[in-house]
DNA sequence: CAGCTCGATTTTATCGATAAAATCGATCGC
DNA sequence: GCGATCGATTTTATCGATAAAATCGAGCTG
């Protein structure tokens, strides 16, 4: 009758409770909670006669009842999102794991639901809250004039962001909330400076049409590294640059269409890996270097070079900001600005000539 | 002072109970129960009456204090595996989601946890039902000699995997709990008959060392397939098939070594889309058929024929197994065997000749 | 019409924890 | 040496729901 797991007890059939671990510890209920909550409360002496009878019946408090009585859940709750392309999925999924692995360390529990839209999701969070399912919530993939945020802040609700807050008109904005991001406009500088680096001059970029927040900051620091680097006109910067949505074929098509114009660029940062991975398949043999944004699991596989983003340290981080909210009863917003890293592989040679 | 929200009660900021709604409708707090839990009980009138007093105040039960009289938690527990290679991690992603919405649909939750290896997510289970977080689980990627099942039907716990349960011989066992699966074999098989009524005849297959249960019943798949439409003796059958560890660049080396064997295949029939991926660049531009397994995102962005798992409904079945389960008390296993898809694409085009 | 059944509802007890208040010695200051 | 203080512990009250038992009245039966 040895069991696998240590603490295996409960051969009795009824439930340990703080009252049994009191009887055998001899002292009140309360003790053992102070124990477990408030141990700097209890007498050493007591302290670890209690701990050797908690060992000893291999206690685990009650979550519910625990909850009940204060009226927190130590859960997270999360939207997961409908996979889209699921290329750039892979980031949110990196990012669900590091979370919950990080949550975990701290006591937290993560909970998913799903949702159909942004005023959908709020009525997700009515009704987690509503039931005291969750404390908080942690959100991705913010947007311009996104109505979460602002429900959950007038709501009085700890949250944080994994992405910036964003206008209407994809500027940033100040919502006074907690967030985490990574700096876009770092990545591709970062890309754009080392294709320099390597003998590049003509660099494109192949991004998402304008308006989308974190696509414009992608597009600004390969603007701003080229611009400072070279002597290239704003209008022949514009040239180099090409706008279409993010997809594997339109990323083809408008890479082609960099590739047939004026200044032929020699190499292309684009926005995603999607993108990257259409741009490389209009390159085929020639000696043109692409760089995709992301470094998903496919850029790997492809040998694409990939900007990539921080993620475990975006969760940490997170969680991190989250507990400073759970904690406090007042809300101090503060924010993380991430950088991110380039991963050099083989689609990033250096120049011919 | 409108609200977005409908039901947006709770301006006086006290919590809305049972009592409330039962004060409002002039029962007793019992009754708004029955309401809620068994309402034939009730008469239709009180009924009529209860529900409103239930909509007029916005009233949304505490589900910790449900929780901890009923000792169920309406939450299913899933492990959240380290994302592997990310492009065959897109399926366990859409499952998740997949499952979460069924979930969702039927009153439950889901709640995620990590672990680093099988005991350790055993140890994780028994801290998740010590606690009464969770009411079941649903196990992913079961494999030979699996620890796990055997420790939920030991302890009693309702669960259902997605995937069958195999011997450490990678031979499929009978450990009588439930399952929902994709029919591998039947996935290569229609791969392989597709690509005869094309005209292909040398068909190969690239996939993974003998053992794993699922790559074996793929590799089985196409064998049938082939041994019945062919005249390819056992020996040249063996010669047609590679075996390498799932990765893009394994897979590109075991298909250079294919191409260059004495029976040079038309078309290959891999294992994984990573495999496949390495297929289609050892290919080339040359007219060799690649089929790959799993229909990842990235299989969909090269243009790949894949097969596809219907995974939205091996989600939804596992949910349903699950509801079988978690209301009788007698533990009667079913199974579901799901038939895989075909989606062709532009790398499987008929054989040249 | 007494007694019984039965449907509808209420009363009582309980789930397992924590907060807040009360208790109880021992120590301390003056 | 007496009240104040304080640390350690216990007592009491409560969180919000559901299960099980009790009640109560209407309808039925013989």
């Amino acid at each position: 009758m040895s069991d696998d797991t240590q603490g295996e007890q409960d051969t009795s059939g009824s439930r340990v409770t703080l009252e049994s671990v009191a009887k055998r510890a001899a002292v009140s209920r309360q003790t053992v909670s102070n124990v477990l909550n408030a141990p700097h409360r209890v007498r050493p002496m007591t302290l670890q006669r209690v701990h050797s009878a908690i060992a000893e019946l291999g206690y685990r408090p009650l979550l519910a009842a625990r909850q009940l009585r204060t009226q927190r859940s130590r859960i997270i709750g999360l939207r997961l999102e409908p996979v889209r392309d699921g290329i750039n999925g892979a980031v949110l999924d990196r990012f669900l794991h590091a979370l919950t692995e990080e949550a975990q360390r701290g006591g937290y529990r993560t909970m998913l639901f799903t949702a159909h839209s942004d005023e959908d999701e709020i009525a997700r969070y009515s009704e987690l809250l509503a039931t005291t399912s969750v404390d908080a919530f942690v959100l991705t993939s913010t947007h311009g004039g996104d109505p979460r945020t602002s429900w959950l802040t007038r709501q009085g609700v700890p949250f944080v962001s994994f992405g910036r807050p964003w206008s209407d008109t994809g500027r940033l904005s100040d919502t006074g909330h907690s967030w985490v991001d990574v700096d876009n406009a770092q990545g591709t500088r970062a890309a754009t400076e080392y294709l320099l680096s390597q003998g590049h001059r003509r660099i494109a970029f192949l991004g998402w049409p304008a308006g989308s927040g974190v696509g414009d900051e992608r597009r600004e620091g390969w603007r701003r590294a080229l611009s400072k680097a070279t002597a290239w006109s704003a209008s022949t910067l514009v040239a180099l640059s090409a706008e279409t949505t993010d997809s594997v074929e339109h990323g083809a098509e408008a890479a082609a269409g960099l590739l047939a114009a004026k200044y032929r660029p020699t190499a292309i940062v684009c926005a995603s890996d999607s993108l990257a991975i259409g741009a490389l398949s209009a390159v085929a043999a020639e000696p043109v270097a692409v760089v995709g944004f992301d470094d998903t699991p496919v850029a790997a596989a492809l040998g694409l070079s990939s900007v990539a983003q921080p993620v475990e340290r975006a969760a940490s981080d997170c969680f991190e900001l989250l507990l400073g909210h759970l904690g406090a009863t007042s809300a101090i917003s503060a924010n993380r600005l991430l950088k991110p890293e380039l991963v050099v592989r083989r689609t990033s040679p250096a120049a011919a000539g």
